[in-house]
RNA sequence: GGCGCUAUCGUCUAGGGGUUAGGACGUGAGAUUCUCAAUCUUAAAACACGGGUUCGAUUCCCGUUAGCGCUACCA
């Protein structure tokens, strides 16, 4: 039976609860974004919510990261962080309230001793599943034995026959037999909640309407649901979001190379361009062509909340593909205004030991928007704007066509003459240079190599002209001697 | 193994009982050009398989296969 809740018809709450066992990675990204498209779309609220009751492999560190990612990716929280290691109080509270109702039990069993039983069962081909012993322990001597000191785990009480079942808003109905579902820990011995208990009270206790988290967790709702009908309250809304697989089609991780969010600030992605790769990934806007009758792609954020909806998520798993990542943070590039894009590309050169004054910097970038993918491309794109001495070259590159170095001698001597006299701005250099081709009666691709490879000590660069006027006078002069000295040197 | 979920070009996806199965990324070719890039044009590229239901299935149903997820006193 599933159970409708008014759930969809209150102003929406959602969450997204990671636990801080690692950084934020593009997977939690995703489901952060996904929950916080939809309350900006609703009006309704974000929660931020750390689940850190796993005290061995949560660090706060690990908080900081994830907290630096969200604010990276502009997925602002309006509530929290909360942080379950501080609301014990609660999970013990609730847990109470389970047992009172009669819907769960301590249970005596060591970690040791189910450890054993599930590896005999293991061994003897049957289900791994706790045997429900202490569950048939009378109230009167479980009660003796806790009151006696004895340590016990609280596990649920999972009714052994009938189903339960729930409405996901991306998947439909799901269900699971109860036969199926073993008697899970609520309350560890150790009095710290499981993260059965602790989601539950408090995506109850922080009025959740929605609960939109990665289709690993599909499996684990029916526990989740279970207490729910037994704490009397009613159901979130459920809508799982496929996950997020590498090239292989295995569950993304860190053998594919950067999975955390960070790594792709360093690498250069815009926070928007994630943003818009993320959101498409596993979810498709309703019909929206472009005036050619095309699917757009291409959505900033305001955009992508306006549009966002549940019923667009998609129910099968997506490959993350870097090449589609890097067109879509190509585009938000070439879309930023030139003054802006070179400030975010102001922290490469310097990272790269690169002296790049912001008046060159802002010259610079109109030259090299097109051609870069990644912020970081601009140093290597860009680099010889700001060194003194040129990185070392082959100097056959300074030959245009089949090894005839006499003619790149002869252009680079004329061109080194008329530079020392036009004047250097873009228009000047072109037709000079251009006057030049026609007076030595070479082609412009032949007669524009080897001053290129001169001046930009490589043999694909941002336009000569323009390049030049931004190198001055001074630079290019000097670099065109080196350049003939070079070829000297080759005979 | 058990349970659950999923299945359209290499990838992300649209579509849906009758379509030339559409778009995007990537790839190939061409155009443009001072190189590279950008841009434009263009090409190749998909309904996993087998049964039903139907006048007709890629679309609906069942099965198979494959992939993924869960199977802890992890989250």
């Amino acid at each position: 039976m599933t159970d409708q809740t008014p759930s969809q018809t209150r102003t929406p709450r959602v969450r997204f609860a990671p636990s801080p066992t690692g950084y934020l990675h593009v997977g939690g990204a995703r489901t952060a974004l996904f929950n916080w498209l939809f309350a900006r779309h609703t009006g309704g609220t974000f929660i931020l919510r750390i689940e850190d009751t796993d005290f061995e492999r949560s660090s706060e560190a690990m908080v900081e990261g994830i907290l630096e990612g969200m604010r990276w990716l502009g997925l602002d929280w309006d509530e929290g962080p909360f942080f379950q290691s501080q609301r014990m109080e609660l999970y013990k509270e609730t847990a109470a309230k389970i047992v009172a109702g009669g819907h769960a039990y301590p249970c005596f069993c060591t970690r040791e001793a189910l450890e054993q039983r599930r590896k005999e069962a293991a061994e003897a081909g049957r289900p791994p599943m706790y045997d429900r012993r202490c569950r048939r322990i009378p109230k009167e001597e479980a009660e003796a034995r806790l009151a006696a000191g004895e340590a016990a785990a609280i596990r649920f009480a999972v009714p052994e026959s009938g189903a339960t079942s729930f409405d996901d808003a991306v998947f439909g109905t799901v269900e699971f037999a109860n036969a199926e579902i073993e008697d899970f820990v609520l309350l560890r011995s150790d009095g710290v909640p499981t993260y059965h208990l602790s989601v539950v009270a408090d995506d109850l206790e922080m009025r959740l309407t929605h609960v939109i988290r990665g289709a690993d967790h599909i499996s684990n709702t029916p526990k989740q649901v279970l207490q729910y009908r037994a704490l009397g309250a009613e159901l979130p809304v459920f809508a799982h979001v496929p996950l997020i697989l590498g090239p292989d089609k295995t569950r993304l991780s860190k053998r594919h190379g950067a999975t955390s969010v960070m790594a792709y600030q360093e690498m250069g992605i815009v926070p928007e361009a994630f943003r818009n790769f993320l959101a498409l990934l596993g979810w498709t806007p309703g019909g929206l062509k472009d005036a050619n009758g095309k699917d757009r792609e291409l959505f900033g954020s305001d955009e992508l909340t306006k549009l966002f909806t549940l019923d667009g998520i998609s129910k099968s798993n997506a490959v993350f593909d870097n090449d589609k990542l890097a067109w879509f943070n190509a585009e938000y590039i070439r879309a930023l205004p030139v003054d802006e894009l070179s400030r975010c590309i102001a922290p490469y050169f310097a990272e790269a030991g690169l002296q790049a004054s912001p008046e060159k910097l802002l010259a610079v970038t109109p030259l090299i928007r097109e051609r870069i993918q990644y912020l970081r491309d601009a140093v290597s794109v860009a680099d010889f704007f700001f060194v003194d001495e040129l990185a070392p070259y082959d100097a056959a590159d300074l030959i245009p066509q089949k090894g005839d170095a006499a003619l790149a001698r002869r252009i680079l001597a004329h061109a080194r003459e008329l530079l020392a006299t036009t004047a250097f701005d873009r228009a000047s250099l072109e037709q000079a240079l251009r006057e030049a081709a026609v007076a030595l009666g070479v082609k412009t691709g032949p007669m524009f190599q080897p001053i290129r490879v001169a001046v930009c000590g490589r043999k694909n660069a941002p336009p000569l002209f323009e390049s030049m006027e931004v190198l001055g006078r001074e630079t290019c002069l000097k670099r065109m001697e080196q350049a003939e000295a070079k070829l000297a040197e080759l005979g």
